[in-house]
DNA sequence: GCGACGCGATTTGCATACAAAATACACCTG
DNA sequence: CAGGTGTATTTTGTATGCAAATCGCGTCGC
């Protein structure tokens, strides 16, 4: 008898090396096993990854237009360094997505995914109890995830997923304050609520302010540093 | 004696030929050369472009990544189809990423900025009565590169940028009536004239309404296509 | 001793070559 | 004749090779 449920015949992952390399890159920048500003050797990397130059420098073109690294021509390629001229430039950007984001949600969610979402919220609310940061975080971007679910954009979702990831890279440097992560936490609360309500408008504010105050902190975490 | 206005020592244009391919496919693809839909063979278009497949292949990475062209694993590159899904999707990202930018230029512009805009605006009025489609165009794109330049923002810049394409093909396709011409027309002279105010609040809800119609009339066009 | 120049080593950019996958099509089987 | 299967051809993905540009460093001139 078929078991529709355990080994369902989706079509399996053949991901072209590009895109292994591309995330592999990504999260040793993300996470700082590449620092900013750091010469990225092409010939080096490749044989530590073991494949070839082309696939890697089209993973390195694909890095270079999110903005994690930038590439000189005939200079090669180095990590973006993150300077806070670039914060200031991105979180705006990002805040207006996110609002975007909120406002969609609040109209599109089915009941279902809003009540997913509470559930996500509660366990990232266990992980502050426990202050288990890792594993806050990785809640954290769940949600993320499931709010751009939620709105229905794929093009949004894209766009601010690609921003994320140099704000995220800046959170793996200035490391949350305890007071912040508190007012973060309350943050999150509140506009969960919000969606659980269906309050588009104040949901977007929510979101944006919430970047704004994360802005905020990193800004000064930056100035004293 | 020097001139520095002539033959500035500007670093000469050494454009790597990834994005010269780049630019050359966008074109084709914005203006049509290439059809939505259409498959793109890497052999005759190398061919035809006399270049090898390694940069060629390049561009199409990174046109893919704006959304211009969708690459299939072993299965190559077609230009993404305009749907009017997508144009749903688009708009709303690109209308509070034009909010955004009339919010920061009405706060951050130069007088001599807001006075360049204001120029290019009344030759875009000379064009519009002059019924000359081609260099309204070529105007309207100006002066919303001049107001991201007013915004101060190269990350917002870039990211309406690469959205723009999508919307700019879709443009060239369902051609402006006359009526929302006029319509468009007359919301550009009430978004300059809140520039020249820098009433910010009402610079973006003008730019997102703007948007907003664009939207209404595509659809419209669509719609009975 | 300090700076400019030049040459070699390294690195990047592009082209080509090879391998693997997909498509097209003829052939075989029922 | 229809359907499926196997093979040839095309196309994509990856590796390698070659030319041009850059960088490092030693040497020469002042």
């Amino acid at each position: 008898m078929m078991r529709p449920d355990l080994l369902a015949p989706r079509p399996i992952d053949r991901k072209p090396l590009r895109e292994s390399l591309a995330d592999a890159l990504r999260q040793m920048i993300v996470e700082g096993a590449l620092g900013p500003g750091e010469k990225i050797n092409e010939r080096a990397l490749c044989l530590q990854f073991g494949v070839s130059r082309t696939p890697f420098r089209e993973a390195i073109n694909l890095l270079a237009t999110e903005g994690l690294v930038a590439v000189t021509p005939h200079r090669g390629a180095a990590v973006t360094p993150i300077t806070l001229d670039e914060l200031e430039e991105v979180f705006p950007v990002m805040g207006v997505l996110e609002a975007l984001t909120g406002e969609l949600a609040a109209t599109r969610a089915t009941d279902a995914e809003i009540a997913e979402i509470r559930v996500l919220h509660e366990e990232m609310m266990r992980c502050y109890r426990a202050r288990d940061r890792a594993a806050y975080f990785q809640l954290n971007e769940e949600i993320h995830d499931a709010l751009h679910r939620a709105a229905r954009n794929e093009t949004l979702a894209r766009t601010a997923l690609s921003l994320g990831l140099r704000l995220r890279r800046a959170r793996y440097q200035a490391n949350l304050t305890e007071a912040r992560w508190a007012a973060a936490v309350a943050e999150h609360e509140a506009f969960t609520e919000a969606l659980e309500a269906r309050d588009a408008p104040l949901l977007a504010r929510l979101l944006r302010e919430h970047l704004e105050h994360k802005l905020a902190a990193v800004r000064a975490a930056m100035a004293l540093s």
